[in-house]
DNA sequence: GTTCGTTTCAAACGAACGTATGTATGATAA
DNA sequence: TTATCATACATACGTTCGTTTGAAACGAAC
């Protein structure tokens, strides 16, 4: 009940109970009691709960797509016909969703899940909300890592997506192997590592055969 | 209907359909008909719903832990006194993952899911599934990379983490980004591929700032 | 102060869920 | 043959689910 309106609540309580607890195992009972509303509330102001769950999603990832290609403008404007460095562009995709996080850890936590939700129809809704930046980022480091094979940009950058998916969901986890040390309360330290350390594995030599063979 | 007794029929077609549709979008009714035996099959054999999604997991998980162990006492003891190489420690964490993947992707496409799930009785199997293997590549890493600090280690640990669960639960997404260029039918290509990458992620130089500031 | 569109309310609906119960079957061993 | 046991069966129970309905309450406009 931090919004002002019925609408508003629904969406916060919904956007913590998803992450909480996940969609599915969360009730529009759930919601409602949580959002201190009514039950037929969520039906009146979204049709359905799957409604719900759109609007849920769209309130966040809409802004965060547009913060991701503000900042590739800005670094493409700045860099003229050179190439954007490559740590800028891991920045631009890796900062505004660790800054949400940091501001608030119920969206991109359900969102970690959700990127890989058997429900297509949820799936697709990332899936194609991260589609131009995927391309985006893959022709700049195209440009700036002339070298390497286009389609082993394409799968370096899925594992950085992974690298950062795996933060959102999982780094509690981290923390309590590491007895807290490895935490992320410096907002600026998590995401120059995550930068150094994808921009680093952009850089790498093309693979050769390791292990035991 | 693949295995020979019921239990192991239940057991197949769970694993299949918590992969295709999720735990709680999968009823026991939906199993049961798959597995082509009778409603009440479920509780006979494993008490529970969750007793089955138990028996799921740990069919898989347990080779998978022995067989990352084993690799990597075979390097140890090759090593003698030096570090073993980096790249033989990312191989022993991540070509296990992918060889079962390649040959049974339900599963992993199941637990890729399921190292997040919000319930944490569920997540806990796996955690401390990985605990241990966590551990020993941790241990193993630091005396390779003595000029890195063990956090930092631990970090680059978990992203390497992420990228290979990200592609276990994600790779389609890729495959149909590159127009089916960045595929997974060569065994030997994904996992050279994700132990150099991860390998030259892990041997980046400390992170320094970036980004607009 | 009445009207009207919007929002909230109480109550109920049918459907699907996991599980429990009691019985039937079929192989094995005494 | 008979007793035993693991397994499979049909069926129903109680609960929870998302959704619907129709009336009540609200606030702004005139």
């Amino acid at each position: 009940m931090t919004g002002i309106t019925t609408k508003e609540n629904l969406l916060d309580a919904a956007e913590r109970l998803f992450a909480e607890r996940g969609v599915k195992e969360t009730s529009v009972r759930h919601i409602t009691k949580a959002a201190g509303s009514h039950l037929a509330s969520v039906n009146y102001h979204f049709n359905t709960k799957y409604g719900l769950i759109r609007a849920v999603i769209s309130r966040r990832i809409e802004p965060l797509r547009k913060k991701r290609f503000e900042l590739l403008d800005a670094y493409e404007a700045e860099a003229g016909d050179n190439p954007v460095p490559i740590e800028k562009i891991i920045y631009a995709l890796v900062a505004p969703g660790m800054e949400l996080y940091l501001k608030n850890p119920h969206f991109l936590r359900f969102a970690g899940r959700m990127v890989s939700d058997p429900d297509r129809q949820i799936r697709r809704i990332f899936v194609s909300e991260l589609d131009p930046v995927f391309f985006r980022v893959k022709d700049l480091l195209k440009k700036a890592l002339p070298e390497i094979p286009e389609a082993e940009i394409m799968w370096r950058i899925h594992f950085t997506i992974g690298a950062m998916v795996h933060t959102w969901t999982n780094h509690s986890d981290l923390e309590l192997r590491s007895g807290g040390v490895c935490n992320i309360t410096n907002e600026r330290e998590i995401i120059d590592r995550i930068v150094t350390v994808c921009a680093a594995a952009l850089r790498a030599p093309l693979h050769e055969s390791v292990g035991d063979a």
